[in-house]
DNA sequence: AATAAAATAGGACGTACGTACGACCATGAT
DNA sequence: ATCATGGTCGTACGTACGTCCTATTTTATT
């Protein structure tokens, strides 16, 4: 209840509000007026600004994309070799799941949504598209790694790879015993290089 | 509208009935009138047999676990050598998504759902742990695979195996160019022969 | 200072939901 | 024939939801 000491946009604060109760319980269990209520905007407010609440998952969904695709191309930019590139990407999965599991939660909501929701649908197909690219353009450039997955285009290579750390990070999020999944993040590094 | 010509138990009935909506509409879009109705039964017979919706979903799942799960393991059964049950087991996810998408949408549904909800949280955890169980059992017995993965239990090599194979699922289910990710299967499967 | 535009607030509307309840009906045992 | 039991039905309750509408306040422009 400290809305009223806060200086950001209100639209940005809804946006931020509305990332932390998405992620903490998820876009069914989130109602229009507790992200205004813990806001400390009036209820009508998101309308305004957000149309609706499709339209304000979409924003969260798109603010996550912008701030995160980044990070990732960064880290990968940042340091040399395909091992050391792969290397990166994992250990960048890790410290997701480790320090930031709420964002890996409103992923995975977000994928489900997505099944029954056109507009999410499209959004995450885009998504996924884009992290296969940097997957792609980063790890899968140099022939070696070309000629040892024979027959098989980078891009599936990348999707492969996305997909390895996709399942990997759900099981993990949901699973019992973190310790033992974790391990799978590190055979899938070896086991690529 | 043909709910006066079936001969099979309310209660089973239901069940199937409430297969097909959610696994169509997806739990949050899916209410207890919907299922009654297309189930040509009362809405209070829901409560009677399934107690409320959590727990009727819950039944749905265990259904498709204890069809689904002998289904695998006597695939993996039925042909010899690891190679060769590898393949098998691709395929069948293979066949999952090419035939029974729905069955999958289902699965994703009911991963997102146990972010939140303790008692699918529960049964999502003893679901995996049977998954890896039977690829563990199946595929990682002989000592040449160990030797392979040095360092790393057969429990580990299982759960990337699982994750990497629905991970990628979730990208062809959800993505827009199938034939592409289809072939991340196929990958999958030379990567860790 | 006057006025137009943007921002905010509060509340009402219609609807849909899960659940609970009490009444009926069929069946089979006494 | 009666009656208890398990099954079935219709319905009502209370609540929560997303959206919409209108009035008021604040801000910016001239």
């Amino acid at each position: 209840m400290q809305q009223k000491t806060d200086k950001t946009n209100p639209s940005e604060k809804i946006l931020i509000t509305a990332f932390e109760c998405l992620s903490t319980r998820g876009y069914a269990n989130v109602s229009m007026r507790n992200i205004a209520e813990e806001a400390g905007v009036a209820l009508s407010q998101l309308t305004y600004y957000y149309k609706n609440k499709e339209k304000l998952f979409i924003e969260v969904i798109n603010m996550m994309r912008l701030q995160y695709l980044h990070e990732i191309e960064g880290n990968l930019e940042s340091v040399m070799g395909e091992k050391e590139k792969l290397a990166s990407l994992v250990r960048f999965f890790k410290e997701l799941i480790r320090d930031k599991p709420k964002l890996l939660k409103l992923f995975i909501d977000f994928i489900a949504q997505a099944l029954w929701i056109p507009s999410f649908r499209e959004q995450l197909d885009s998504l996924f598209t884009e992290l296969t690219e940097i997957i792609e353009r980063n790890l899968l450039t140099c022939t070696k790694i070309n000629k040892r997955y024979l027959g098989y285009s980078p891009q599936t290579v990348a999707k492969l790879v996305l997909g390895a750390l996709l399942g990997t990070s759900i099981q993990i999020i949901l699973g019992s015993d973190r310790d033992s999944a974790f391990e799978s993040l590190n055979l899938a590094e070896s086991l690529l290089n």
